[in-house]
DNA sequence: CCCTTTTGACTATCTTTGACCTTCGATTGC
DNA sequence: GCAATCGAAGGTCAAAGATAGTCAAAAGGG
């Protein structure tokens, strides 16, 4: 027998997949009593096992009525644009490199012209006016969180 | 299963929706017995989700024959932005009221789900990882720009 | 030993509820 | 008439409740 962090995985696993859409909706807690462990285990799964980099999206909604949403995304987006946002999101980028990658993806047609627009002003170093070296930083959180973004939007 | 507040914000999004003139006037008792709940949850709908950022008008009154009157407010296409723009860039912003100019807009079909879904990852408090009061500035600035380099595409 | 898993105390966020307050129209007492 | 009073709305706010997130220490397993 497996580890209780496999197990749910699997669970989840399955459910993923007869779920049609690729979508499912489940509240932590009673996950978690299910199997008899805490709450947070059930964030580690998911934390380790239901990454951007492996397909995977993860929303959630505290409070009353809360729940924890897991998309499996499409096969396409899974292969080019996670690379590309792992790599602006490992480190810092001037804009010069930021602006770079935005023409490469419109190029490649993954931006339109107006998404590129809005993510070039995001990155302007007019817009960011903080310290260079946060700026740089900030600017490669952006640019990832909102490539980020569009994949979950198909 | 839902939580009420949701419930109740989708019955008066419907109501909305079926007014002609995009008004509807309520009794906040009436509305809190129909959902079984006390009225003051009503209040708390109103004042989360039918924002004036949210494009939405809410007034009252109070005392025998009392109401609750929401308007959707109307939307011109071709000035509109600016002006959101203006009312955006002049003040810092909190997450939710930056997500809700968003959410009009999306709703106006000023923005496409991907570009709504773009600018809520912006705004977002956790990648905008910053000292609250610089972070609510950034936020601002971000939006309004982005909104303004939009507006320059077409 | 080092890496992964398991736990739980503490935190953050959103919702629900209720006691108390304010406003307004209608009625009453003079 | 007119002010005082009353009842019927809606408003405010803070506490309690319901979820989920974080983080680091403890426990397992190679």
């Amino acid at each position: 027998m497996k580890n209780m962090a496999e197990l749910i995985a699997q669970q989840l696993e399955t459910m993923l997949e007869q779920s049609p859409d690729g979508v499912i909706e489940i509240q932590r807690g009673a996950l978690a009593s299910q199997f008899a462990c805490v709450p947070s285990q059930v964030t580690y799964v998911l934390a380790t096992r239901f990454t951007q980099e492996r397909g995977y999206l993860v929303e959630s909604k505290r409070g009353g009525g809360g729940y924890i949403r897991v998309v499996k995304l499409p096969l396409d987006p899974r292969n080019a644009l996670p690379k590309i946002i792992h790599a602006i999101a490992a480190d810092p980028l001037t804009q010069a490199q930021a602006e770079g990658y935005i023409q490469w993806l419109y190029r490649e047609h993954l931006l339109t012209r107006r998404e590129a627009m809005m993510l070039l002003a995001a990155v302007d170093r007019n817009v960011l006016e903080l310290p260079v070296d946060l700026r740089d930083t900030m600017r490669s959180r952006l640019l990832s969180a909102m490539l980020m973004a569009l994949m979950r939007a198909n």
